[in-house]
DNA sequence: GACATATGATAAGCAGGCTTACGATTGGGA
DNA sequence: TCCCAATCGTAAGCCTGCTTATCATATGTC
């Protein structure tokens, strides 16, 4: 079963994410900050008081990587990292008010970037991208928990 | 005109891609290379005796960073450089017979992978997405040479 | 209660991107 | 001819990921 188009679109996915990547990080540096601290700030923002390890597990980080990426959210008063009452290992995590006001303030910027990045795309393209991007991180998240029994049962 | 989904979109593209480029990394390690070394020597396959800075710009690399992975290329024997004849600044880039082997070798690596995080996607979604991939690629390298003006012709 | 194991966070060290800045050479014009 | 801008490659220093290993604390079992 030969699928030519199958091995086009994992190279075409690789080199384009990195375009893109490096792209939302220009424009983030634009305002002060970087792609994977927005990223942090976002999930914060919807979901606050998680711990470093819960944190990182939602965004398949390694916890260690989301680690530095605090630290530098720390320094700047961008996070909070509250000891956590009832673990004396752990930090549970918060923004401050300047952090709030950051990642609000970036709301806009995303839009900006959707729509100058697929502003000529259609409506039906872009459900179908979803959906097949979507397949592409069942799958990976599928194969890595083969190889790294992290924990048995993952908060899927 | 709110669109919500093209914002889903590019968040999605983002952090897909980082799983997947996160995997090919390990799937490449797996075989003593990386996935960067393995573009640069896919690239020279295809067209041996380039310059490092075109063969940068063929792979929206900057050119410091390509630099660095033909460092690593070249003290693996993998990749050679030539001194170019007729310009003193300049290399010429060849593939050696062990940099040649090891990428045909990873050929079917690269089917592997494909079948595996795509073997469940229909054909016509896998078309989709590589025309929107392609869209946004074209996009992503209008806006860059916007700011940076780098050559004015550029070999599209 | 004591010990083994699991878990939260971090440290060390590496790869791969970037920006900025620099030496060396080339090549075109005055 | 000579000089100056453009180009080729690189160095330094940054951020973001990773793997591997370590320390401190929790937790479960005997």
């Amino acid at each position: 079963m030969k699928r030519p188009l199958r091995r086009e679109l994992v190279f075409q996915l690789v080199e384009t994410s990195r375009l893109l990547r490096t792209y939302v990080e220009q424009r983030a540096r634009q305002h002060g900050t970087t792609r994977a601290q927005w990223g942090v700030m976002s999930r914060l923002r919807r979901q606050e008081g998680l711990n470093q390890a819960s944190l990182a597990e939602q965004m398949d980080l390694q916890p260690i990587s989301l680690a530095r990426l605090l630290d530098r959210l720390q320094s700047q008063n961008l996070i909070e990292r509250r000891e956590d009452p009832a673990d004396r290992r752990a930090y549970r995590l918060f923004l401050t008010p300047e952090g709030r006001a950051l990642v609000d303030g970036l709301d806009a910027v995303r839009t900006e970037i959707a729509d100058e990045i697929l502003g000529e795309a259609e409506e039906a393209a872009i459900q179908s991208a979803l959906g097949t991007l979507s397949t592409i991180r069942e799958q990976i998240r599928t194969r890595s928990e083969d190889k790294a029994p992290a924990s048995a049962g993952n908060a899927a």
